[in-house]
This record gives structure tokens, C-alpha cells and sequence, in this order.
DNA sequence: ATTACTGCAAAGCATTTGCAGACTG
DNA sequence: CAGTCTGCAAATGCTTTGCAGTAAT
């Protein structure tokens, strides 16, 4: 599997975990969790550690170039790289399932809050429901 | 502090620690954490512990009587009493607070999911930003 | 050679679970 | 009295932290 080929970060070391790390984000569609990441590079024949990856993600975050999110029920954070395309998602309550929602609901939205001077810096929207295959099966 | 006087849920055990709970859960204005309600029905002078709260919550959200949320950063869940009014938050990444959306994004919003099958059944939505305090103070 | 990064182990936190005793209906 | 609920302790699962050795510049 090929690394990046998106310009390093300034003033970070260029390790074999890192690499990997972000080779794994960029080449999913969906956003994964640390554990996910883990087991992709190392299945891609990187050594890796589960914490070390933790950290990797925390930086990356703390950079820009990835997001976390936490997804339905607080389980565990996925992580995506920050493509600067706004993106939510649909989560299937029964398989877990990701599917990508192409619109966002908060474009033409102004919040009424009831703290008027409150600063807007972002948002999370989530669906929830299920999908196709569970839908069907039952 | 008074007991809630919605009639009790059918068949199950009217107990002191249930009843505090719901009390709690009703006399707040904003979600709580299990650990939240655990001390506030302790300071009433109630006697609970944390994992029966936990079992408490779980078997209001399971009723639909309560309703359980993740907030940002899937740090730990918050709940509120199901008042079948539809509710978003923000939260202020400095202090925490919690304030009340009092519309909500997705009432006209369809949304455009890849998978074309997806039934939805709910949604989450959180806004975050600073609140007029901390953006003020710096 | 310095300094940053990783492996590994162990801690931390919210949450869950098991079991015996206590309480509700 | 029977079945359910709670106290308590211990386990669980994701995430974080400490430290010494390893690798990057």
C-alpha cells in the first residue's frame, strides 16, 4: 500500500506509524475507529500499537488534517480525515452500518438558542434508523 | 422534595431510589449524567448507588419515559425526561454549558443518504461554539 | 547527538455485571 | 412469601499516561 503523497506536516517527524496511520484515513470512505486503524496497519504489515495510534490520531486532530467524531451512544470515537467537505452520516441501529448523507440540515438553518450571544463554531448531526438490509430482514 | 405525580409506570416496583430519580429527572431543566443525578438524589438524602442509577436510567430509556444523549467528545451520556418535545442543545467548548436550541434543523430537511432504503427514526443534532461568557472573557 | 516518537504496561473513567441480602406488592 | 430491586465489589472496554528504549532529523 502506497503512503500519502499529500505534503508532511511541518515540524513533525515522518515515522512508519504515522504514515500508515494516514494512509489507512485516506483510503476509507468511512470514518474508522482507533482499533479499526490499528488492525488495518497492522494488517497491512506495519507494527503499530493501539495507544501509540491513539496518539497519532490526537495530533492529527490537533493539526487539522483529521476529525473525531463520536458517534450514536458513545461507545467509541471515529476518526475521518478532514476532506473540508462537510459530511454527516446515517447510522443503522441494528448492523451499525455508515451511510454518508450528501445534504446537510444546517445550511440554511439559524438556531434560535437561548443564549443570544452564543458563538456558533461547528455542528453534529447524526440519523439514526435502519438500513435497507435490516429494514428488510426484519 | 415532592415525588413526581405521573401515574407509575405498570409493573414495575415503585422504590424509593426509582422514585428519586424520576424526581431529579423532572426538576431539571437541562439533560443529566448518571453521576449528576446519583449526588443530586444523595444531597435530597436519598441513599443510591451509582450502577443502580445506571439501572434505573436504562430501564426509564427502555419505558421511553426517559431519553439518553451523548454529548460532544462521547465523554460520558446525559439524560432528561422524555417530555415529547423535541430538543437540541448547545454546548460551550470552554465552560461546558449547556444551552437549549428551541428550533430544530431537520423538521423541513430530507435527507439525501446513499443508501436509498434507509428508514430513519431519529436524529441527534448538537451544536457547538463558545457561550456569551466565555467568548467575552477571551 | 538531540529530541521526538513508540512499545509496552498500567492506570483512569464511565459503564456493566454478578450475587447475596433487602424490599415491594 | 415470591419475585424484583439494590448495595456493593469487581469486571469491562475505550482511552490515557508514564517511562525507558528506539528512531528520525
Amino acid at each position: 500500500m502506497g503512503y500519502s503523497n499529500v505534503e508532511w506536516l511541518a515540524g513533525i517527524k515522518k515515522t512508519r506509524q504515522r504514515q500508515s496511520v494516514l494512509s489507512v484515513l485516506e483510503g476509507s470512505s468511512v470514518p474508522l475507529s482507533a482499533g479499526d486503524i490499528c488492525a488495518q496497519v497492522r494488517k497491512d504489515g506495519e507494527k503499530v500499537w493501539l495507544s501509540t495510534v491513539y496518539r497519532i490520531l490526537e495530533l492529527f486532530v490537533k493539526k487539522g488534517i483529521v476529525t473525531k467524531i463520536s458517534m450514536l451512544n458513545n461507545d467509541f470515537a471515529v476518526y475521518e480525515m478532514n476532506r473540508f467537505e462537510h459530511k454527516h452520516y446515517a447510522i443503522c441501529l441494528s448492523c451499525r452500518k455508515v451511510v454518508q448523507m450528501d445534504n446537510c440540515p444546517m445550511e440554511k438553518f439559524i438556531p434560535q438558542l437561548e443564549d443570544n450571544d452564543f458563538y456558533v463554531t461547528g455542528h453534529k448531526v447524526e440519523i439514526y434508523g435502519y438500513c435497507k438490509k435490516c429494514n428488510t430482514q426484519g
